[in-house]
DNA sequence: AACCTTTATCGTATTTTTACGATTAATAGA
DNA sequence: TCTATTAATCGTAAAAATACGATAAAGGTT
């Protein structure tokens, strides 16, 4: 079917997902670590930078702001979208979390 | 086109997004949160926690397999399933550098 | 107002993912 | 050997993800 069952998982564990989801593809990666190297609000570039078409990148961009890791301020005619330090700590603890709890893990 | 274009970004961003992506699912997470609390290995009673047929779960535990995260050892006609630490540890500074890199980002 | 720049959205094609039932393979036990 | 149990694989269907070009929207500039 290709959907999957939401319903039927924790909360938790579908928040997990979605961040992990959101991570889950190297372009986005790139414009995390793009977006991080810029000491300030950078916008456009980030499209000349990967290797994709604009609206490819624009896609991009909206699966990380709606996870609320990225944000975007309107800056005259173009956008500039910011990493969202809250949002990123509450990942880290998030995947902290889950790691922690696996680690307990003793057999083999 | 939905082929990720793998080749044109580093060797790095596709690893972190290979890893994110086995955990980009309830199911996954789930299946690796039943290993943890088990303080033993575990093998079939995976499917019965979850709410997929025998098959669907057999395709997430082989995702899981395919980034180094379980193990799988024959134990009679059943197979266990284990978390590797050795793996998960590796899972866990990966993640980690990519969010204190991303961290640096100053700007907003 | 007309125009340019920048970004989002729409429409679409292709691939991948998710899911299931059915079948196969492998092992243990009667 | 025959049978039951367990798990992987195959075939398939439906949905989501990826990617692009084209178009629209929104904000400046002349």
């Amino acid at each position: 079917m290709g959907l999957t069952k939401t319903k039927e998982f924790t909360k938790t564990q579908n928040e997990i997902a979605a961040m992990a989801k959101a991570l889950a593809h190297p372009a986005r990666i790139a414009i995390l670590q793009f977006l991080a190297k810029q000491k300030s609000c950078v916008c456009g570039d980030i499209v000349e930078e990967l290797p994709l078409a604009q609206s490819t990148v624009s896609q991009h961009l909206k699966e990380l702001k709606s996870v609320g890791l990225i944000k975007g301020e309107i800056e005259g005619p173009a956008v500039c979208y910011c990493i969202d330090l809250k949002a990123l700590s509450k990942i880290k603890s998030i995947f902290g979390e889950l790691f922690i709890e696996v680690e307990q893990n003793t057999c083999c």
